[in-house]
DNA sequence: ACCTGAACACCGTTCAAGT
DNA sequence: ACCTGAACACCGTTCAAGT
């Protein structure tokens, strides 16, 4: 059988094992005894590979921000390359939506992502924004990304629309009018977050073309 | 003296107390004997008004609520009365940094928002949008206070603008010609936040006024 | 009715051991 | 070098007791 443990444990294992845990069971159930368990070893084992539950949660951030897909920024034309870009981000905290608590802690600003910005904002600058502009706009479409990850994950209107009239008579007519155009519960938070970046991108362009030094 | 104690505690000064500690100690200070403690009272003298942690967490997100000042809706015309209540919704979290972390937990559609929604939703209809594209604006605008507010506290690229050259050049000038902007560490947030409200209203006046029904 | 002391089952983390 | 058992100081929560 040989010896009986030579590294079973890796800072990349415990970054996994750690993610798995959290979309499996939740973001509350990542435990430093519970990630140890998964990994076939003892909690105390952990902190010769890692320094602090917190570590870990940066190892997670790490692995999130390295599922996302940033090839569409080099593809021209930069509209669509951009839009392209900013729903994979977004799709990953879609497919690991224990994980936004993450965000909340730190944003997913890992050493990892920074080679991602500068693809997004040379992209910017080569469309024609100015640098400030550039940084602006990112920082809006991050927003938007960041911001609609964490609405679906919180999902505000969980009762049938009906319910909210007649006190909220507004809110009960697009809800409903919302749920004819795609009856999907997460229609509407997709469905916003194309508008803002339509908005965004869309704005963008136009001011571009007509003021193209600012 | 009187009698030792009647109704020392109540939920709203449960839920005060515990929105001061967050505000003066951070979040993972809010600790339900810490919390006892602010009100001079021992740990398990809480459960008499609450029911859990969680039903604290969701008083103070009602306090939360409650700050935002959603009389800029009321106010003609509707373009600006809009940027004006988003940027209050804005600064309800710039005042509570700390209290960020309850935002990734559950949103802020407590009971109390419900009346503020259906005014923003009936203001974007009385514009001129359809019921369904309301609820799309105010879900993109949701997502822009909402992501500004997380990235706010997440504060992306801390160091000086000088240390990521030469490897990431794009992302050097941008953080420098945003600082050349206004050098103070939240502008660029502000000044991202500012470019996306401009943009989805920009953008839906234009769409207002070009084809009024959708 | 409301506050309390003591207890329960958990946390993250440390450290002297073992191999 | 790496895993472990036991311990530490904490958690949230419960409950029999006091007034």
């Amino acid at each position: 059988m040989g010896r009986p443990h030579q590294t079973l444990l890796s800072r990349t294992a415990i970054a996994r094992a750690a993610l798995e845990l959290i979309d499996d069971r939740g973001y509350e159930a990542l435990t430093m005894r519970a990630l140890a368990d998964r990994l076939g070893v003892r909690g105390a084992s952990l902190y010769h590979h890692i320094g602090s539950k917190d570590d870990v949660l940066d190892l997670v951030s790490e692995l999130l921000d390295a599922e996302i897909d940033h090839t569409p920024l080099r593809s021209a034309p930069w509209r669509e390359g951009i839009a392209a870009y900013a729903r994979g981000y977004r799709r990953v905290f879609q497919r690991h939506p224990n994980a936004i608590a993450l965000v909340a802690r730190r944003g997913v600003h890992t050493e990892g992502a920074l080679s991602e910005y500068d693809t997004l904002l040379a992209t910017l600058i080569r469309a024609g924004c100015t640098p400030a502009l550039a940084a602006e706009t990112a920082a809006a479409l991050d927003f938007l990304v960041i911001g609609s990850a964490l609405e679906t994950y919180a999902a505000g209107f969980s009762r049938p629309p009906s319910e909210y009239r007649p006190d909220y008579p507004a809110l009960a007519d697009s809800l409903e009018a919302a749920a004819r155009v795609d009856p999907a519960p997460t229609a509407l938070d997709d469905r916003g977050f194309e508008l803002g970046l339509r908005m965004i991108l869309g704005g963008l362009a136009h001011q571009l073309k007509t003021a193209p030094d600012e």
